[in-house]
DNA sequence: TTTTGAAGTTTACAATATAAACATCTTCAC
DNA sequence: GTGAAGATGTTTATATTGTAAACTTCAAAA
């Protein structure tokens, strides 16, 4: 009775795969992830997901939704910890969004894979994978009125950072830039450059 | 001997089945791509494809180069005609990035689907998917010597204006910012302003 | 003309998603 | 307690798919 959710026949199945699942999209990938592979290592038959999750695609979906709020839990932690200066809060998560999306490249993509959330993506999935840009724009409105970033509508000013963070990490993550780092840079300078282009454009003081 | 490649038993099958495979990811998406459906499509059997790629990754592989290869055509003829005005060609190509991206948004996914890429892209793909890209360092390098672009290394502006654009395109063909156009802006005001905004970084004149 | 190799077909097989029927354990009404 | 009833798992079965292998056909070179 002190057991949160009593063990059943397996304990917390749903919970299991989502953790198998995001297991294997980091060791093989997103191709390599199977149904039947999941269960397998969650130690139940192959079809047993199936009294969790409609279908492949839901428990995907399960697995990006997990991602999304871990993603977010990070983002809390670091503003936290960044202390109570507006802009210094901001770049603290900016930063743990990077650092995440680099972390785990193969749980980036799949969270971030359109095809699913395009035909699939439900409700509530779409609102968590929303929350931390809501989030910013609140922040944003909030460091105009301090005077800290120039005056503009801070929806669009969102889209602009969101856009350039997101393009940055997939291209990144995708291997598109390694012709830039090899020669030039490390994969960290270029990322600050890419983040003081940011705060420039939005005239941080 | 007037014609180029002689028709043989199909005519010219490998051109025929990337034109399939491009037809279905448009209709249905990259997920309903299957290789029978793509032989089916092309009046084949479901093994014929096999001689002419190793296995469905080197098909949808083709696919993507030859995706690439209309992108840079498209941009090049929006350079042309945009006249002799280096910044003017310059947001030229870019617009024309921007309507092939958000005309074809399944294309474009699997272009930059970055599984397959970092896995099986070869190098052939890889320069091709990168001209665009080192063009774009060359119209920077030029555009500051004449003193219309704010001094910088080219290749990290280029970096910049490259992951915002994708990002953007990423995002908004993922249905990502309809919770914003719905409510205030059309997706094409959304777009002028982010490319307002590379220009402001820029320091364009 | 014969032969040969590329291009295509047929057949076969293994992996997978998923449905359906069956089994088992928890819980809840009594 | 007890005995449904329903949730959770398993087994079995099927259709789709990628791909290998053996076989066929035809253009072109010898």
């Amino acid at each position: 009775m002190a057991v949160v959710k009593a063990a059943y026949h397996h304990g917390d199945l749903r919970t299991a795969l989502i953790e198998a699942a995001l297991e294997i999209i980091d060791e093989i990938g997103p191709q390599g992830l199977t149904i039947r592979k999941v269960a397998h290592r969650a130690g139940v038959s192959h079809a047993a997901p199936y009294r969790h999750f409609p279908d492949k695609d839901d428990l995907i979906l399960a697995v990006v939704e997990r991602g999304f709020e871990l993603l977010d839990e990070e983002m809390e932690r670091a503003r936290t910890a960044a202390g109570s200066d507006p802009i210094a809060q901001f770049a603290a998560s900016g930063e743990a969004y990077l650092d995440f999306a680099m972390s785990y490249p193969a749980y980036y993509r799949v969270m971030f894979s359109g095809d699913l959330l395009a035909s699939k993506g439900n409700e509530a999935l779409r609102h968590t994978s929303e929350a931390s840009f809501v989030r910013m724009i609140d922040d944003l409105r909030m460091a105009q009125d301090l005077g800290l970033v120039r005056r503009g509508d801070p929806t669009l000013q969102a889209i602009s950072i969101v856009s350039t963070v997101h393009g940055f990490v997939s291209l990144a993550n995708d291997n598109r830039l390694n012709h830039v780092y090899g020669e030039q840079y490390t994969e960290q300078q270029v990322r600050d450059f890419v983040i003081t282009a940011i705060f420039e454009g939005l005239g941080v003081n």
